[in-house]
DNA sequence: AATCTTTATCGTAATATTGCAATATGAAAA
DNA sequence: TTTTCATATTGCAATATTACGATAAAGATT
């Protein structure tokens, strides 16, 4: 039905999955790729960096902010955009976790 | 258009984003991590530990073995599933990345 | 062989996502 | 104040995703 069943899952598998989808496109990959590689955050030239249209980086840059994964700071009449620590670490842990667990129960099967 | 446009971003934007669109799902979240809490890789039982018809689990399984994140041994009738570590430790090497980068050049901004 | 069990596939309805043109907003510059 | 610049919002078309009933496929059990 293209609907997701959140109410069947936990709060926590539902947030770490938001997060996770946050960044599953190449768009959303290319622009937290972008704000690392520029020393400190970037106030504009976001949308000169993608070949995609300023509605469309302006959209994705939306659903980043609204998963935290970014934060916009306003500055004149730019937008200061930078990552938030917060989101990155949480994602860090949590592969972190499974990494340590798989490593645990190595050679037990498959 | 709902069409992605791959083809402006690099092989690791887009393999990265495809690694993490299959996690982006709470039901797919809910089996690999269903597949961690048990001792070793599971055969069958992963329909009966989500609230959702056979047909549905059947896709997400797809989606997250076509992915890469799980692994499928045919096993007499049965399957058995488990987490495949070498996408997991992509992933855990990529935020551990960005989190160090980030680290590198705190307080610069924001 | 007939049946059971387990998993996959097909078809389809409901909804979500992607992308962009057009337009709006709001601050700075002229 | 008019213009300019940067970003957001709206509306829409094309496509993708989610979910499931029906059914198929294939090995196990009787």
């Amino acid at each position: 039905m293209g609907i997701t069943k959140t109410e069947i899952f936990t709060q926590q598998q539902n947030e770490t999955a938001l997060l996770m989808k946050a960044l599953g496109h190449p768009a959303r990959i290319a622009i937290v790729e972008y704000l690392l590689s520029v020393n400190a955050c970037i106030c504009g030239d976001i949308v000169n960096e993608l070949a995609l249209a300023q509605p469309t980086v302006s959209q994705h840059l939306k659903e980043l902010k609204n998963a935290g994964i970014i934060k916009g700071n306003i500055s004149g009449n730019a937008i200061c955009y930078c990552i938030d620590e917060t989101a990155i670490d949480t994602l860090r842990v949590y592969f972190g976790g499974i990494s340590d667990n798989l490593e645990k129960k190595k050679k037990m099967c498959c």
